[in-house]
DNA sequence: TTGTATGCGTTATCAC
DNA sequence: GTGATAACGCATACAA
């Protein structure tokens, strides 16, 4: 699906109706879309179909854009705007104000300014300085250069955040929880991802090396990226480690006790009669999906149930990798009962393979997902799920950053772990 | 769902198993999460769980992080660090390389470093000082200092994304799109949201005030925060609005076709044998819902079928609002063979709610959703809906900026409008 | 209480 | 070909 979803229309005409195109057995490589060249053909954009009742306008159609804008490398060439202070050039140079045009305006010098504007200034100063280079700045409307600022070494007031694959739906959930912390401490985020592995080292690259961040999130596991955890430990920012399952070396960590969590899940199942329980993992074995493997095992074991052969999937982390499994596990002999999905994508790719293949859930199977996505309880039938704690996860990564970028110590490497809490909804049952 | 899914947990404790609290009826306002301060019980936090597999770690615990950090306002002091250039209060303050420190190995002006760095300089310099220049800068792990450079009015880089709301699945996948294709281009994206509309203004003024940024892309109807539209009118910056519906004052803008598409949507129906057909909006009137609205009431119109009293539905844009849709449809007299959702959101709701309810879709009632989220394909039953062209709208809204960027040129404002596509899942079917 | 001067790390414009 | 030097916008130590 995902897959799928932006295939380009190959003979498109507009609105026309098409069948969806079939995802590919087993979920192909997700990639959220073509290679750029690709998406560049011209049939998708369409005239101005402007809206009826909308008044018409002389707006001139502009091309669509499609020609590239040439390839000027990451490092872009500095042109050296403005220099045209006149503003006499046409309209545009308009230049945000300045400390010193506000200085100017006042008749202070440029320092008061600084002093009244960012009032903390042991220095006390006049009422009446003060008002008017108040009034001033805000009838210029004034706005603090950052860049300026953090040449000073000021902090930035960003935060990067670098996620394995963006495409994940629980990502893109823990991003949005980021933003909301971010943006109640006065932090913007920037987004960087490890998109695959292939181009690993850049991605973060773009992120690291443009450092301007005050500290960095990294939000899933990327020990395939090797490089890139080595580099983090190099370096100078505060880096905190978010999802990676297990300890990273130097890095500071929040993580959530996938071992408990399984265990609940599992126990969820065995009370309910179930002893044929099947478990569907990530295929790449990142840290979290790992662990919950290992965790179910190891339950498994513990209460004298027997795994067999067939009842562990690998597959793909979206909805057509779990679909593939849950295919696989009933043609197993005996089928499994019960399945434990890594994930929640994975866990909806069962709910909705069992629709088509005529599996009842929970009657003739129980499923659990991990995550507890928002889509979890609007899922057909409501998904049981472990549910992550992901908005204090990620508030309390955040913390752990900000707190040593304020503290500016030594990295202490500490360690958070979360607990996970079974939401019983409904696509688990007693077995039939 | 969404609204209940933070939901703190009251007498937590550590997996305990719960049911999952009523999602209350119709889609309460859907808050990602309760105020910060409500975040931080402590309860949620546990002891280092260990993995039981892991070497034992001599790493202290640290406290929660429970304590804020006090109010520092967005505009945060600034603590000038380093001053302690010379590393030997501890360890850290180990800067990072400047070009100085470049020019001073290799025994050269630094001036000559940067035209050896930045290889654009017209003037030749010597192949080996250029080479000795090359191998100290990565010797001493160089980076630009961005801050700097951007203070020397090169670009920062940076794409401002201001999402109405991040929420939404919709937007995230727009989001991925940006920063796929913002990846691709150098450049990184800032996220800013407009967070309801009760601290717009702060939202945005976050990302713009601080205009660190090249160029913004307004994502989805803000409307609802005049001050918002206004402030970006009057920003030095290259704007770029998408998803709005309507036209905006004086900002280039990418949309969809929602005329053609609904019609689509409807004359799909209508040829399946439909005559009562529903439709389901968002409650607040956003642009592009309220753009569906009206054209659904138009082709209706139009193929001489009329929309009863009540087949107009507006609810929150959330499963829940779908959900309570539905029951309202359900309990008219005639009830509707066929709905139309505003976007796939609210459509899945529909299902999901329809499976509660005992009607079969699409045996009792047809649906159609509209966006074609990554989960509409794994709905149960899978969700016939129609298709936004997300990421090549991403990619031109991103051209239209980073053309205005490069270029400089005075704003042009252009719009370009995308056809949707009609995809034909299993929700749809002809009338009983 | 206010003004002057200096430096943050780069790039660009001069001299040499 | 290369080196000194002047901005860029802001914060601050120091002089007045």
């Amino acid at each position: 699906m995902i897959a799928s979803r932006d295939t380009p229309d190959q003979g498109f005409s507009p609105c026309v109706s098409r069948r969806d195109p079939v995802p590919g057995p087993d979920g192909a490589p997700r990639r959220l879309h073509p290679p750029i060249a690709v998406l560049e053909y011209l049939g998708y954009i369409v005239a101005e179909s402007e809206w009826p009742f909308e008044e018409a306008l002389a707006t001139p159609r502009e091309g669509n854009g499609g020609g590239r804008a040439g390839d000027h490398g990451s490092r872009g060439p500095v042109r050296s705007r403005r220099r045209a202070d006149l503003d006499r050039d046409g309209s545009r140079p308009i230049r945000l104000p300045r400390m010193k045009d506000i200085a100017a305006v006042v008749g202070v010098s440029q320092s008061t300014v600084s002093r009244v504007l960012n009032n903390k200034s042991v220095i006390p100063i006049t009422a009446e300085t003060r008002e008017r280079v108040l009034a001033a700045a805000a009838r210029l409307g004034y706005r603090p250069n950052p860049a300026a600022r953090a040449l000073r070494g000021a902090r930035t007031m960003l935060i990067g955040a670098v996620v394995r694959d963006i495409t994940d739906p629980f990502f893109a959930a823990a991003i949005e929880a980021l933003c909301v912390v971010a943006r109640d401490h006065g932090y913007n985020v920037v987004l960087g991802h490890a998109h695959g592995s292939a181009e690993e080292a850049m991605a973060l690259a773009t992120v690291l090396e443009s450092r301007h961040c005050d500290a960095i999130l990294l939000m899933g596991d990327m020990r395939d990226q090797p490089r890139l955890i080595e580099d983090l430990g190099n370096v100078q920012l505060p880096v905190v480690a978010l999802w990676q399952g297990t300890r990273l070396p130097r890095i500071p960590s929040v993580d959530v006790d996938n071992r408990r969590a399984i265990w609940a899940g599992v126990d969820h199942l065995v009370e309910l009669g179930h002893t044929r329980i099947a478990f569907v993992g990530g295929s790449r074995g990142h840290g979290d999906k790992r662990q919950r493997e290992a965790s179910f095992r190891a339950r498994m074991r513990q209460l004298g149930l027997v795994v067999p052969e067939g009842y562990l999937r690998h597959v793909p982390n979206t909805p057509a990798g779990g679909g593939s499994a849950l295919r696989a596990l009933m043609e197993l002999e005996p089928a499994p009962t019960a399945v434990i999905a890594a994930t929640d994508v994975m866990a909806i790719g069962i709910l909705h393979a069992a629709a088509e293949v005529g599996i009842g859930v929970p009657r003739d199977l129980s499923v659990i997902g991990f995550d507890d996505q928002p889509l979890a309880a609007y899922a057909v039938p409501p998904l049981t799920t472990l549910r992550m704690p992901t908005v204090p996860m990620v508030l309390a990564a955040f913390q752990m950053a900000i707190d040593a970028v304020e503290k500016g110590a030594a990295r202490t490497v500490s360690r958070q772990v979360f607990q996970a809490t079974l939401i019983e909804r409904r696509s688990t049952a007693p077995p039939r």
